[in-house]
DNA sequence: ATGAAAATATGTACTTACTACACATTAGTT
DNA sequence: AACTAATGTGTAGTAAGTACATATTTTCAT
């Protein structure tokens, strides 16, 4: 056993020259939107060889100065133009083999945004929307980091008003509850659901009717504060 | 923005000359037992100046060779000697001006052993386990990541079969109730504490009962099945 | 104008989980 | 034999979750 325990200043020294050059550090963002029925994630063709054609999530590396939760923010901006959205850490995942360049362990997070206020330039041969459901294959392990993120945002639903950041401001009860049976990959009974979200208290009533819809019209809500 | 996306290999070459110097990275173990009726995590004297006399987490930079998981198990035992032992990765932190001596970002995970079977030499100045609820002041950031650790370890205890692990084989209701009133910070009902475990089929009655205690002993049991 | 279509809005009975709470029993000690 | 300090157990009440059906409102087609 090592007689140096734990990160003293010498360890550092030492890694510094062992194996700096062989450790990268990198933040993947997993950022989630929600349009025409379907979850959907922010992503970009890879530009690895090794996975032509594959898409991957939003990263980078993450720079000397800045803190990791910074870096995912920078990402989150640089890609989106959206400030002061929803971004939560997951996992780290840091398999030996998991990028062909090198060793990089990558910090995994997951963003909400609205979709309609995504206003960068999305081209569809390098940064677009895809649903969830149609990656099948990704870069890298960026499927097995998209499965985990969707499965902690499965089990905070019901806990956190979340799911509203995906939503317009204002969105009646039926575009709320097909969003929760998207994320949870279930259905739900309408009146069990309308009751384990009322008792929640998150929404406020608009007062205002849904419009240009080819039925009776439903109420339109809003949250009161959702978690950013 | 950065017209190259993600992490290409350029990206990779250009940051091992700029910031594979800068950027360290580390796993950090708590370590929890269970002993004299209190949460016990082992510790180690901090060999920072910085942090004279403070005690520090269990913890190792990760080699350039090794997955993280593998690396947390490996600082697991080289420091107690147990293999196969509940360990599971929390959250990564990475903040700037975390570390003294330069970026260091570390992974925390936490992990549960029965502490009697904790055969490495422990000695009171450098390596020991001490009560939770005493180390208010740590080295670094890592009452925060207790902290952290102890709080998801709350959240998991009725779920998953944890507090198992910190425990001898065979048990008496009453010292599980105790453990979990430990974890939990809370004080909890015999009958309602019994009911809720029993629902879980979780145990299985040795048949054995308590020996040498100064009441009537009560039933001996063990877990069917604990997770690792 | 009327009827058909498609959705909204809502309540109740049942079951399951959680909470509060008290008393008889057992082994050890004196 | 009496005392001490625990074990072991059940029930009533409340809260949460589940299964399920009907009347209402609007648009659209005729």
């Amino acid at each position: 056993m090592n007689s140096s325990p734990s990160l003293k200043s010498a360890a550092v020294e030492k890694q510094s020259h062992q194996s700096y050059f062989k450790i990268g550090l990198s933040v993947d963002c997993v950022i989630l939107g929600y349009a025409n029925k379907e979850l959907q994630v922010l992503v970009i063709k890879s530009d690895l060889k090794e996975f032509a054609g594959q898409w991957s999530l939003l990263g980078d590396l993450v720079r000397p100065e800045e803190d990791l939760d910074n870096a995912s923010y920078r990402v989150l901006e640089e890609r989106t133009g959206l400030k002061n959205v929803y971004l939560e850490q997951v996992h780290a995942f840091g398999t030996r083999d998991r990028h062909p360049s090198g060793r990089v362990i990558t910090i995994a997070y997951y963003s909400l945004i609205d979709i309609q206020n995504h206003k960068m330039q999305v081209n569809e041969h390098e940064l677009t929307w895809k649903p969830v459901r149609t990656l099948k294959k990704m870069a890298f392990d960026h499927r097995k980091i998209l499965d985990t993120c969707l499965l902690r945002l499965s089990e905070q639903v019901f806990d956190k008003p979340l799911l509203f950041n995906l939503l317009p401001v204002k969105f009646a009860l039926r575009d709320l509850q097909e969003l929760y049976e998207s994320v949870l990959g279930e259905t739900l009974d309408r009146r069990n659901f309308r009751k384990k979200i009322a008792v929640k208290h998150w929404l406020r009533d608009t007062g205002d009717m849904e419009k240009s819809v080819v039925h009776r019209p439903g109420r339109l809500y809003t949250v009161k504060a959702a978690s950013k």
